[in-house]
DNA sequence: GCCGTTTTCGGCCCGACTGTTTTCAGTCG
C-alpha cells in the first residue's frame, strides 16, 4: 500500500527537519506519517475520489502535506524531501537506528567523516575517527561500535508472545525484591501489543538503590545501557532491552499511566490536562505546584474527568474521546472464553491425542473444545479425508459418552479446518461436512492470487452452507509475511450477511484478524471467535494473546462467540 | 506544518541520563 511509502518519507522527513533544528514540523510530519499509517484507506484511492480536498480531510494532513502526498502519488517523487536528501545524502534511517546517534549527530559525521551509512559508520568507528570530533569522544565511540554489533542481532521488534514469558520471569524476581513495594510491568507490554520494542518495569520502592543494581545484574545481560540513581536500562542477550524506572509511591499511579503509554494517547491526555490549566508528568497532576493526583491511574483520569481505562484501548484511536463521555466499550475479558476450536490432534499430525487435548481444555477451566483437523488438500500436514474425518468423530463420540457417565459438563466438537481451493470451492463433500458439529476453512495454498480473485475465493466459501468459521482470515505471519490481498469490507458485509463467523488467530505470530481488522469486523456486526490454532497442548495458553488482540479491537462479549455457552454457540453454526 | 466551542494566529508533552561542554545539548522514551 502506498500508504505506508509515504509515511516511511515523512518520517525521514521529519528526522531532517530535526536534523536542521527546525521547530514544530517534525512534529507535524510525524503526526501525518502515523495517520497515515492508521487509516485503513489506500491514500490513492482517496485522492482519486476527492483530490487534495479529500487528503486534507486525513486528520494531521494539511495544505502543504497533501501537496506533497499528491506529488508523490503523480510523480513518485517528493521534491522538498528530495532537497534535503541531495544536501545529505545518507541512509539516515539506519544511522539513527544505532543507539545513541540521532540526526544532529548523523549531520556532522557526514559532513566531517563523509559518512553515509552503516558500514561506513562501523569503519570509522573501528579507526578512532570519531572520538576525535567536536562533541563526540572515546566513549560515543565504543557506544555507536557496540549499537551496531546489537542492531545485527537484532531485529527490533519481538513477538508478544516470545517477550511476555520472559518480562514475567524477571517481574517475579523483582516482586520478591525487599526494597521493592510494588512493581509492574508497563509500556507497549501492557497494553499487550502484538510486537514489543523492549520491556518497562516501573517500581516503588524507598530505597533504589539496590534495586537498580540488582537489575543491571540479572543474569543474561550484556549491556547496560545507563544506570541512575531512579533509572536502568540494560539489553539481554536474547536481544532485546528491559528498562526500569523507580518512583515514589505518591507517584505511582502517575508514573504508571505515563510508562504504560501510548506516547500518542499521553500527548493527547496532557493536552486535556492543560485545556484545564492543570501539568501531567510522570510525577503527578498538578495545578500549580499543587498536587492534585498522582496516587492510581483511576485518580488521575477522574481527576480529568474522564473514565479509567484499559490498557489495551491507549493507542489515541478515539478511547480519549469515549472516555470523556463515559463510552468506553465493555470489553471481553481474559477469563471469559468458555472453548477453544481451532486445535489439532494427532489424527492431521499433531502431537497430542483428543483424549490429552480434552485434559488440558478441561484444565483451562473450558466447557468445549473444538478438534478442528486439516483435511485432505494438504498432504504435508497428513490432512483428513472423508473416510478419516468419519473414523476420527467415532473417537470423540466415544470420549464424550465416557465424560457423560463420569458426570463431567464438557463437550468434544467435531469440527476440521478445511482448505478453501483456489476456485472458492471446499477439498471435503458436503455431505462429510454435514455430520460435523461446526466447519473451519482456510486458505492455505496460492497465497499470492490477485485481491479480484482472492476476494472472490474466499466469499465463495463463505456462502458454502457448511461453513461456519474462517480462519486466520488476511493469512499474515508477522515480520515475516504480509497479509493477502483481499477486500476485507466486502468479507465483513458477507460475514454479516451469511452469519460467517471470523477468526481472532491467537498463534502470537498470527494474531489474525489483528486489532484494527477486529475493530472494523465489529462495527460491521460481524461475530468472531478467539481460537490458539494449538498444535501442541501448551499452545492452547495462546488464548491470551488472541484475546488481547480482540481487546485491542474494542471487543466486547457478545463480539466473541466462544464466549457463549455450548448450547448458544451450536445453534450459531450454519 | 497543523490546528481551532478561548479559531486564522499563536500555540505545539515532559523529564532522566550520558558525555563532554564548565552550564548543556543530544538522545531516548
Amino acid at each position: 500500500m502506498v500508504n505506508k511509502e509515504i509515511a516511511k518519507i515523512f518520517y525521514e522527513m521529519a528526522d531532517y527537519l530535526e536534523m536542521d533544528n527546525v521547530a514544530f514540523k517534525p512534529f507535524a510530519y510525524r503526526k501525518a506519517a502515523i495517520n497515515l499509517e492508521t487509516i485503513e484507506e489506500d491514500v490513492a484511492d482517496i485522492y482519486k475520489k476527492g483530490g487534495v480536498k479529500a487528503l486534507k480531510d486525513i486528520p494531521g494532513v494539511g495544505k502543504n502535506i497533501a501537496e506533497h502526498i499528491e506529488e508523490y502519488l503523480k510523480t513518485g517523487k517528493i521534491q522538498y524531501y528530495q532537497r534535503f536528501k541531495k544536501k545529505i545524502p545518507i541512509d539516515l534511517e539506519a544511522i539513527i537506528s544505532v543507539e545513541g546517534v540521532g540526526p544532529k549527530r548523523a549531520k556532522v559525521l557526514y559532513q566531517k567523516l563523509g559518512i553515509k551509512n552503516l558500514k561506513d559508520l562501523e569503519k570509522r568507528a573501528k579507526s578512532h575517527k570519531i572520538a576525535s570530533l567536536f562533541g563526540f569522544g572515546k566513549k560515543t565511540e565504543k557506544n555507536i561500535l557496540e549499537g551496531i554489533v546489537f542492531l545485527k542481532k537484532s531485529k527490533g521488534r519481538f513477538l508478544l508472545g516470545d517477550i511476555l514469558p520472559k518480562a514475567e520471569e524477571v517481574y517475579e524476581k523483582l516482586k520478591n525484591l525487599k526494597e521493592v513495594e510494588r512493581v509492574e510491568i508497563a509500556g507497549s507490554l501492557r497494553r499487550k501489543k502484538e510486537t514489543i520494542g523492549d520491556v518497562d518495569f516501573l517500581a516503588i520502592s524507598q530505597n533504589p538503590k539496590p534495586i537498580m543494581d540488582f537489575f543491571v545484574k540479572l543474569p543474561g545481560v550484556i549491556k547496560v545501557w545507563a544506570k541512575g540513581t531512579t533509572k536502568a536500562s540494560i539489553r539481554l542477550k536474547d536481544g532485546f532491552d528491559m528498562d526500569i524506572r523507580v518512583v515514589p509511591k505518591k507517584s505511582f499511579g502517575a508514573a504508571l499511566q505515563y510508562f504504560t503509554g501510548s506516547k500518542e494517547h499521553n500527548i493527547e491526555t496532557r493536552k486535556i490536562a492543560m485545556d484545564k490549566g492543570l501539568k501531567l508528568s510522570e510525577y503527578g497532576l498538578f495545578r500549580g505546584p499543587r498536587m492534585v493526583a498522582s496516587q492510581t491511574e483511576e485518580d488521575i483520569y477522574k481527576a480529568l474527568n474522564m473514565d479509567w481505562m484499559p490498557p489495551e484501548l491507549r493507542e489515541n484511536q478515539g478511547e480519549i474521546e469515549a472516555s470523556l463521555k463515559h463510552k468506553l466499550p465493555e470489553l471481553i475479558n481474559y477469563q471469559d472464553i468458555r472453548g477453544d476450536l481451532h486445535v489439532h490432534s494427532d489424527w492431521d499430525g499433531g502431537v497430542n491425542s483428543i483424549g490429552d487435548l480434552a485434559k488440558a481444555a478441561q484444565k483451562m477451566g473450558y466447557e468445549y473444545l473444538g478438534i478442528s483437523d486439516h483435511t485432505k488438500f494438504l498432504k504435508i500436514e497428513k490432512g483428513l479425508d472423508e473416510k478419516k474425518i468419519i473414523l476420527r468423530n467415532k473417537e470423540i463420540d466415544k470420549l464424550n459418552e465416557r465424560f457423560k457417565v463420569q458426570g463431567l459438563r464438557f463437550k468434544v466438537l467435531k469440527g476440521c479446518e478445511a482448505n478453501i481451493l483456489n476456485d472458492g470451492s471446499i477439498d471435503i463433500k458436503d455431505e462429510v461436512l454435514a455430520q460435523l458439529d461446526y466447519v473451519m476453512a482456510g486458505i492455505h495454498s496460492n497465497l499470492k492470487m490477485p485481491r479480484v480473485q482472492m476476494t472472490e475465493r474466499v466469499t465463495r466459501a463463505m456462502r458454502n452452507p457448511n461453513v461456519d468459521i474462517i480462519s486466520h482470515p488476511t493469512g499474515r505471519l508477522i515480520n515475516e509475511r504480509d497479509e493477502y490481498q483481499i477486500d476485507l469490507d466486502a468479507i465483513f458485509k458477507l460475514a454479516k450477511e451469511t452469519g460467517t463467523i471470523l477468526e481472532i488467530d491467537s498463534s502470537p505470530k498470527r494474531l489474525d484478524l489483528k486489532d484494527q481488522n477486529i475493530r472494523r469486523a465489529k462495527e460491521a456486526g460481524v461475530k468472531m471467535i478467539i481460537n490458539t490454532d494449538t498444535h501442541r497442548k501448551d499452545q492452547m495458553r495462546f488464548m491470551e494473546f488472541g484475546i488481547a488482540q480482540a481487546r485491542r479491537g474494542w471487543a466486547e462479549k457478545e463480539d466473541i462467540v466462544n464466549y457463549w455457552p455450548l448450547e448458544k454457540l451450536l445453534k450459531a453454526m450454519k
